[in-house]
DNA sequence: GGCACGGAAATTGTTAACAAGTATAGTCAT
DNA sequence: ATGACTATACTTGTTAACAATTTCCGTGCC
């Protein structure tokens, strides 16, 4: 029935074992280390995460209804693969949904919110001369994230921060090998800019044209490559440690 | 992380017993059967639908997800208390989102959808005129959902989902008793001659005007009862059965 | 009468084990 | 060499039992 209203879940379950497991499931995601259709194996997960199953189990079922993994009866969850529809879909969604967040958040930044923000775009600024690429694009999720955090409506917030991912996901799919230098430098910075002025029909049409950019430049034709869960997520697994002779 | 995207997933896990009791939790919060606050533990629930407390577990995590229940740790999950707040927040999404559904589904309409909806609008005047109160709301429900199964859209069409079950948590939270006078006959009929004739922006205006009025008559004094969940879902315990003699 | 304390009941958290289904690899016949 | 077939390994589904926590109620005290 759902799969967005993403947000912290505030207070609830932070020291839930199972929440750790999903935010560093997102974290890799985002990061683009887990392809669309990576298989995630509960038994897998389990060794990884040094829990049992029916913990991961419940990660699983939370990412499934997020809209970030498909789960078929008896099968492994896989990260979800949108469709070349589904993916325009999500596309028009974010843009409904982060034009509204801007619009609402437009004039209403506050300090900190401000400073953080500043900070993300040096950190994206400089990613990008330094040719890091896969920096660059976690600084640019994370400046959508913080407008997501800094709008008012923490509803709408939750929905953003699902769409996020979702399109993260169908843009790591689709892209074009070569688009690092097809990114348009300034347009975090002029999304800003309208912000501090408090000028909300500019910064809703910013961030249209910012979402329809990135979206003319996907090509649909993807290459999914398999990954080394461990590696990923840091951990041992020592099924069969190797005794030396 | 999230809480929307409700639909009826396909085809994946329509046989998964966890999902006909999140399906019956869902209609019976629609039907006002569950008011907010309600506690739903999980060894009633796995007894009311005869099943483990596993499967009782990963409905509750789904419909957690989707933001109409709330999990604190070692407690009980109970059907979610929208505050005043929230309240607000989900009607600004919800007038955000089925805008645009009805924008993109005007016009748009197949004969089949456009006769179902013709019904659901019969139902309802019906159910008005008849005073049944209860019909009525359900009828008016089944109306949105109608709506959101006939958006092309189908990322819109699964937040909407969503977000009717979350708005009608707080309607029935914080509706004043004598509602039913005040409710006004047409405006559902208005949206769909607007739909028929193709004219989006009149659709997204009615709406507007549809989802503020409803949120207006909403007085932020509520009173929560308690209820029989074997009752609501037509089950026996027979946990304790009476011997007679 | 109200409040603090304590114990019992109820509830969720966690784990292990088994059953059932699916995917993989190897074999054999064509 | 290719195809179907079978046996094996792998993965998820389901269940029962125990541990930890919370809630509820009754008691005693102020």
């Amino acid at each position: 029935m759902s799969e967005f209203l993403q947000q912290s879940e505030p207070p609830t379950a932070t020291d839930d074992p199972a929440w750790r497991i999903a935010r560093s499931v997102r974290h890799a995601i985002l990061n683009q280390q887990l392809p669309a259709g990576t298989r995630l194996p509960e038994s897998r997960l389990a060794q990884v995460f040094a829990v049992n199953r029916a913990i991961v189990r419940k990660a699983l079922v939370r990412l499934t209804a997020d809209g970030i993994l498909t789960s078929r009866r008896n099968q492994s969850a896989t990260v979800a693969e949108p469709s070349r529809e589904e993916t325009a879909e999500l596309f028009a969604a974010r843009r409904l949904v982060e034009c509204e967040v801007v619009r609402l958040t437009a004039g209403a930044l506050s300090a900190g919110q401000r400073q953080a923000l500043e900070k993300t775009l040096d950190d994206e600024r400089s990613a990008h001369e330094a040719g890091a690429h896969d920096q660059r694009i976690h600084h640019s999720l994370a400046f959508h994230q913080q407008l997501a955090a800094a709008c008012p409506n923490r509803v709408l917030a939750g929905m953003l921060d699902g769409l996020i991912l979702r399109t993260s996901i169908a843009v790591a799919l689709y892209k074009v090998p070569g688009m690092a230098a097809c990114y348009r430098e300034d347009d975090h910075r002029h999304i800003i800019e309208a912000l501090d002025a408090g000028d909300s029909k500019q910064a809703a049409a910013l961030m249209t044209a910012h979402l329809s950019h990135l979206e003319a430049r996907l090509d649909y034709a993807r290459a999914q490559n398999t990954v080394d869960l461990a590696a990923i997520f840091g951990a041992a697994t020592d099924t069969q440690p190797a005794s030396p002779g």
